[in-house]
DNA sequence: CTCAATTTGTACATGACCTGGACTAATTAA
DNA sequence: TTAATTAGTCCAGGTCATGTACAAATTGAG
């Protein structure tokens, strides 16, 4: 009914405290105690505790004194330390599996990428690889310095997200999968539990990070791969409806009375402008068929034509745009978003999927508003969701650094 | 980016900790010192610290001593006090103009609904209509011994929230006017400022309060009078997207091709399921002319047809829930709610409405998700905005009682 | 070059608030 | 009547932010 409120004790003030001090270093560093206490209202003396603990934390660091050219005893500068701490983020997908490490800083400190053919295949082997991919990540992070403080995991499909049970995920053929614990199983504890996402969300996040943003406000991703989600992101935190399935983009009916879809409706988006589809209307066979062999699949011959201006393919992709943008106007009515990012598939055919989207968009979009939303193109590749999983890690520990101060202390060393 | 965190401080500390005492009260009343001890997992003195301050405030009262049967000393009751703090809620709508006010046990104490024809009046004499609404409603309050602790205000349109500023009410023919201002220039200043909100998303929360409750989950609640509109309510608050226009169900297109909206589109929800179309389909002529003389409206004129079996009517209502069904299928699937509850005009016309409604929502909703969301029926009437704004009131006193201990002490009576 | 002005960061006493154990109060079961 | 049991208060103790010095480190003026 109302929100829960949990009880607060002094430890539990501290550790917002110490997360009010940590944001603002992020945001402003290298920045002096002085100022911190200027800015958050606590007393110098408050920012000179909070800062020692989360120093001793190895979560921000001192970069010596500063002088400002300014009179009065020079600021000693704190900023956050990239070099202690780092965030996991694993992916599965269809046709490769991911792994990359950020550090505090959202450094890109290792990034793996391997091609493999999931579909169909034995969920414990993909998993079992996985497994192996974020190993090498742990390790190649502690050749840095780095300790790993957790790991989040993209899926693809529909999800328990506590425990990382996988209900099912069409486009590998999965149903049912206990990822998580074949996961964690094989994985060295971390300080912070595990977490579970499904890729759309999790690549909508990315873009919030890596893409353009906090510029992007309110926001809609479409992550357009062989069925067509969106990521809903409000306030920097994913919305997720009562049951995690917010955001069916691919399944709002554009053509009532048109092609009948598995989901039982009939002219769902994914009928017109799901990938297969898309291949289906220019001439493209046996678009299931993906090949890890060429890099972008069977998409990059559709881009081919495009370019050579194959009439067929470009009616094709020209209609998947209108009807993605018609499925958009009723989420822009819905939803209200700032901005609508185009990822997956559709970031490689916005040059020219874009321009009937936005028309169909405009056509339809919201008398009260004004003006329809901004529509940008994703710039982020393919591992869009482990590079959004891994910055999520990342902003959990600077969200509530008290969580690693009971456990952390990376390599140990006993105090003289 | 990310959320703002505020400091805390040991004022802090205590006010969320009266809030989750007092959460607990409202939740078990009447309840012991002891329990509240268990469930909190503060100590008992801590507990007994917190009580006694709401209780000095007026918000919970002691029941005395009851025997439970069991042995060992029996326990001093505490539960919420009704008869002290009330909330205000005012709602301005086309053709009438309601105040309500709701003590902390959100037991009705005052209800006052006046039809008035303002569409088109003279935003000034309206607001300073509901000014006297308002002062009768505290009046009447102080005669049962409340004191108003806040107001919310319903209005229709869209709107600036903090400064209750309204851009545009279409329906009352009104832009620009600075409501809030008005009303609270006309007004004692009470304890918590003054909030203003959009008519559709109060009343969706009144269906949390005084509906069906906790059991809705995560919910869409539908407004159909003269525009259609939808209140998105998840874990008891609203979403409101970027700016504040989320839910415009509206203008989600059910017919590509069919008549123009005033928005731009074609084939808008409203053009098939709004009031004035519905009346039209149904040979219901002059339906913009709203005579506050008969109680419903012109709806009652189609509520007499339908009753008779009137073909036509009938076969009108059909197509606007059948149109209602597959905008809901839109929303369902970039939402998904747990529910979705009809409200406004669609309350009145569910009888009819609702099955085509539920069979189109039912033929679109979804793949993964399964079954379509239960769809129920409002039983609130037409000041459901009003309630749900007193309401509001109420669980903003309840969440954070904090806020009202620096200013409270209703009438004041020096400690002897 | 020296001293006042200025700013940074720390030390120490103070105060707010939760905790924990002891203690009193009020019952029931034996 | 007494032991057991449960409710609620009292008081000492601990944690954490606050406020007032105060030492440290610099700039600018005379």
């Amino acid at each position: 009914m109302r929100n829960e409120v949990a009880p607060v004790r002094h430890g539990t003030m501290r550790e917002r405290n110490l997360a009010v001090v940590l944001g603002e270093v992020t945001r402003r560093q290298p920045v002096s105690r002085a100022r911190l206490a200027q800015v958050t209202g606590f007393t110098k003396t408050t920012v000179s505790s909070l800062v020692a603990t989360l120093k001793d934390a190895g979560l921000v660091k001192e970069d010596g004194p500063v002088r400002g050219g300014e009179r009065g005893r020079p600021a000693t500068a704190v900023s956050v330390n990239g070099d202690r701490v780092a965030g996991l983020g694993l992916e599965v997908n269809v046709d490769y599996l991911a792994a990359c490490v950020l550090d505090l800083g959202r450094r890109i400190r290792h990034r793996h990428i391997v091609a493999a053919a999931n579909q169909g295949r034995d969920p414990e082997r993909v998993i079992a690889a996985l497994t192996r991919l974020a190993e090498q990540a742990i390790a190649a992070a502690a050749d840095q310095g780095l300790s790993v403080a957790g790991a989040v995991v993209a899926l693809p499909g529909a999800l328990d997200r506590m425990r990382g049970r996988l209900r099912t995920a069409p486009n590998l053929g999965w149903s049912d999968v206990a990822a998580g614990e074949l996961l964690e199983a094989g994985l060295p504890p971390l300080p912070l539990p595990a977490d579970y996402d499904n890729e759309a969300n999790l690549a909508a996040l990315g873009e919030l990070w890596f893409g353009d943003g906090p510029e992007l406000g309110a926001y809609v991703h479409v992550s357009g791969e062989i069925g067509i989600g969106a990521g809903i992101v409000v306030d920097g935190r994913v919305f997720r409806g009562a049951h995690g399935f917010a955001g069916e983009l691919g399944h709002v009916v554009v053509d009532p009375g048109g092609a009948p879809c598995a989901c039982g409706g009939r002219g769902c988006l994914e009928q017109v402008a799901g990938q297969e589809a898309i291949l289906r209307a220019a001439g493209i066979a046996d678009a299931t068929a993906t090949s890890p062999a060429s890099p972008d699949g069977p998409l990059s011959a559709l881009v081919a034509l495009l370019e050579r201006g194959d009439e067929r393919a470009l009616t094709a992709v020209r209609r998947a745009g209108e009807s993605l943008g018609q499925a958009l106007a009723a989420a822009v009515n819905l939803l209200d978003p700032d901005t609508i990012v185009l990822g997956g598939v559709f970031s490689t055919l916005a040059p020219w999927a874009r321009p009937a989207a936005e028309a169909a968009l405009a056509g339809g979009a919201g008398v009260v508003r004004g003006s329809p939303p901004r529509m940008t193109v994703s710039r982020l590749g393919g591992d869009a969701a482990a590079l959004g999983a891994a910055a999520l890690v990342v902003e959990r520990v600077l969200g509530d650094p008290g969580k690693l101060l009971t456990v952390a202390r990376p390599t140990a060393a006993p105090a003289p």
